[in-house]
DNA sequence: AATTCCCCTTAACAATTTGATAATACAGCC
DNA sequence: GGCTGTATTATCAAATTGTTAAGGGGAATT
């Protein structure tokens, strides 16, 4: 059971398989994974569950009873609403034009059974984890977030501006909080391999970081180096 | 050969794989279908590589010498240059549980040899169209309005008219609001990775958007990179 | 073919910010 | 008190960006 996505609510799978050991078997263990699951058994069934229950990922089975997994497909991508969805066909046709067809049908991928739960969970996990690529990078511990990518610090809902070497110091510090850096790691990874500077620099940019933050974060080890703790 | 998204530049693509002939036959195929592919021969050159193109997608073979595929992945993921990056294993490794711990990595997918050419270019094409669903069309941000494909900006109902690199320029920022690109960044994906210009010459560009859009929406991040935000 | 126009780049200089250092003060400990 | 290690502050050089003007070169126009 691992940790969703947290800005986003549970991911909703719907799975299409005309053969319930199969349906049971992934159903299972995309639960376990932490999903919620939706089945269907033939293609209309399909069309109507996704309908209904808007997924954020669809498992589609080829050979159905009704309408094939690629003209259930076909037919969800038309509609706006599931432009975006992710849509994965699953098949015991491992034949090159079939699954050629799938993807330009618009899938996102496309497994050939029989195809090992493990495997499985973590092709679903690699999707969402791309879809959802845009909300990571940013750090939060308690009030304050440190978004590297925007290389913005906030606290308390306030912007506070850090110079680079002020927030590349900061970010590595709040990195694993409570862990104690060494003066030669921080100058390592801040300042690299290559530049020399004198001794008092790092704790002239830790001082600036404290009067800007203005919040006690950063403890000294005295002989040893800094932590961040909030 | 497919039409290629407008606003960006053609997709490219890096390959690192040990075999001659799998570069070869790979290179090919994707060239055909529009792409930009440049190679590598073993880990630590794709890692090169990788920084000095910046590609959208790369492929990596997961047994090389020097550092595998894995590896790789794992050191290209820990820098935010990367953590966007299309990443795809190809490996002769079946096993499931290589499989599994690829994907964990970071990687967006994962093929075992032999892949058919065919295959491999529609799951490549599938992966860029997932990303590429956000990259197109009209982006809207307040009363700013860009226009990829007509290559036309509006703000508050009249129109304004930007040079090319300018465009493309605020194109990019605007992609990702908020979010600070780093001048390598804006370099290479406005003016690619052969052209060699100028340090002022982004600034300039920059001026001359802040100028003509005549709003405050393109803030310097000093030693960093520009961003946008409305 | 000549001209005009505009885009892109660059050079040159101004303006600004940053980061390193020195100097000094402070705290804890033997 | 000496000693060691950190905090603080002000200062200055270096790095970075802003701004302006000028010129090359391509495309369109005359």
């Amino acid at each position: 059971m691992q940790p969703m996505n947290a800005s986003t609510a549970v991911k909703k799978i719907l799975i299409a398989d005309d053969e319930p050991d199969i349906l049971e078997i992934i159903q299972y263990n995309l639960r376990n994974e932490g999903y919620e699951v939706v089945t269907a058994k033939n293609g209309n069934d399909a069309i109507d569950l996704a309908k209904k229950h808007q997924p954020d990922l669809i498992i589609l089975d080829i050979m159905m009873p009704g309408k094939n997994g690629i003209e259930v497909c076909n037919i969800l991508r038309m509609q706006p609403a599931f432009h975006e969805t992710l849509i994965v066909f699953l098949s015991a046709l491992s034949d090159e034009g079939t699954e050629v067809k799938g993807l330009e049908t618009g899938a996102d991928d496309y497994l050939t059974k029989p195809v090992s739960p493990r495997v499985l969970v973590s092709k679903v996990n690699a999707l969402f984890r791309r879809l959802s690529k845009e909300e990571t990078g940013i750090l939060k511990i308690g009030d304050l977030q440190i978004d590297r990518e925007k290389y913005m610090i906030n606290f308390k809902g306030s912007d506070i501006v850090l110079a680079r070497k002020e927030f590349e110091l900061l970010a590595l510090l709040a990195g694993k909080p409570g862990k104690v850096f060494l003066r030669n790691e921080i100058l390592n990874k801040v300042w690299g391999t290559e530049v020399i500077v004198g001794d008092r620099t790092i704790d002239v940019h830790i001082r600036k970081i404290r009067q800007k933050l203005n919040i006690d974060c950063i403890t000294t080890v005295k002989g040893v180096g800094y932590k961040f703790e909030m």
